[in-house]
DNA sequence: TAGAACATGGCTAGCTGCAG
DNA sequence: CTGCAGCTAGCCATGTTCTA
């Protein structure tokens, strides 16, 4: 499916100076220009202003920062890595060394330090390894930073549908209008509105202790989301949440587990009643659930009355008319 | 391995609510 | 009233995973 490369300018003449090509380790960062927000306006330019891709971005001046002077993205996009995926990282980067900068921008707040806008993984692992991080520094607004994050997770694909849900829920909490929202997560209208109404919809303590779960798809988030507005499934789904083996579980159980908690109990059905002959012989079960009845007949047991029954219907349902019409 | 089932993303149409 | 934004349902095409 093609992808809108709004992340084309990142790296273009338009946005706001401040950034050469040159290596700025060394230097105080340059506080971006003011950039509007939001509003018409800014949103246009922000997206407008976004038009060269990751890989352009990458080949820009890599320079090497103390992971310690660099702070956590204003938003979050990720729930919880999968097992194994930062052990292996770490390992990667302590043999290969760390092979794709990660895009920080000067810190808006506080002088002297930076914001990842994307990489926060390979910023904890080169934390961990105690070694400097390989950075591209660009001072961006945070309407850039969103769609920078948002697209940067677009191109390696590899957020769920709950976390795609969260982060749009996020950004909009933050008071991003829907087009930069759209364009960080690269869908359409439709596409935000059901992320969003899920993200709503789902206690974010729920959707936390349930993680990313990669294999549950839009349609069962969906689904989980709409059970969940019964309160008695909420309630069922919180008794589940407390069983001791819900954290042993791994994430994609843990869905399934909550998901079918969430689910209508099936109404029980009645037990079925024998009906026997004068002398105790167990003619026939009878059931009755949603408008229908059934009768079972053991055939061999009685000597073919179910045979002689079958044959006998029309007569007794005409005798059953002839009752009604009395 | 082929077909079925499922997941995903995109599109259209129709509806509602709101601001001008 | 009109236009716009947002939401939902339904449909379709495509890719992926499962199963016989």
């Amino acid at each position: 499916m093609a992808r809108k490369n709004l992340l084309s300018g990142l790296t273009g003449g338009e946005l706001p100076a401040g950034n050469s090509t040159a290596p700025v380790a060394n230097e105080a960062p340059a506080r971006p220009a003011p950039v509007p927000h939001f509003g018409i306006g800014g949103t246009r330019g922000a997206i407008g202003a976004v038009s060269r891709s990751i890989e352009q971005l990458k080949a820009q001046a890599v320079v090497e920062l103390d992971p310690r002077s660099i702070d956590a993205s204003f938003i979050s996009d990720r729930l919880e890595a999968p097992d194994g995926t930062h052990e292996s990282l770490v390992a990667s980067m302590r043999d290969h060394g760390q092979q794709v900068p990660i895009l920080v921008r000067p810190h808006p707040e506080t002088e002297g330090r930076y914001q990842v806008v994307y990489g926060h993984r390979r910023l904890r692992a080169a934390a961990e390894l105690e070694r400097p991080v390989r950075a591209v520094v660009k001072p961006l607004n945070d309407e850039q930073v969103v769609v920078a994050q948002g697209q940067e997770n677009s191109e390696r694909t590899d957020l769920s549908f709950i976390e795609r849900a969260l982060f749009a829920a996020r950004l909009e909490e933050k008071g991003f209008g829907r087009e930069i929202i759209m364009a960080a997560l690269s869908v359409d209208k439709t596409g935000l509105s059901r992320l969003i109404s899920v993200a709503v919809k789902i206690p974010e303590d729920l959707i936390r202790a349930i993680g990313p779960a990669p294999k549950a798809g839009r349609d069962r988030w969906v689904e989980f989301a709409a059970r969940l507005e019964v309160p008695s499934a909420l309630d069922r789904v919180r008794a589940r949440l407390r069983e001791a083996s819900f954290s042993e579980r791994g994430t994609d159980e843990r869905f399934v587990w909550l998901f079918d908690a969430a689910a209508a109990p099936k109404p029980k059905r009645a037990r079925p009643v024998v009906l026997k002959a004068a002398d105790g012989t167990k003619l026939a079960k009878l059931s009755s659930e949603a408008g229908r009845t059934t009768l079972i007949v053991d055939d061999e047991g009685t000597a073919g009355f179910g045979t002689y029954l079958a044959a006998t219907i029309p007569e007794l349902y005409a005798a059953f008319k002839r009752r009604d019409e009395a």
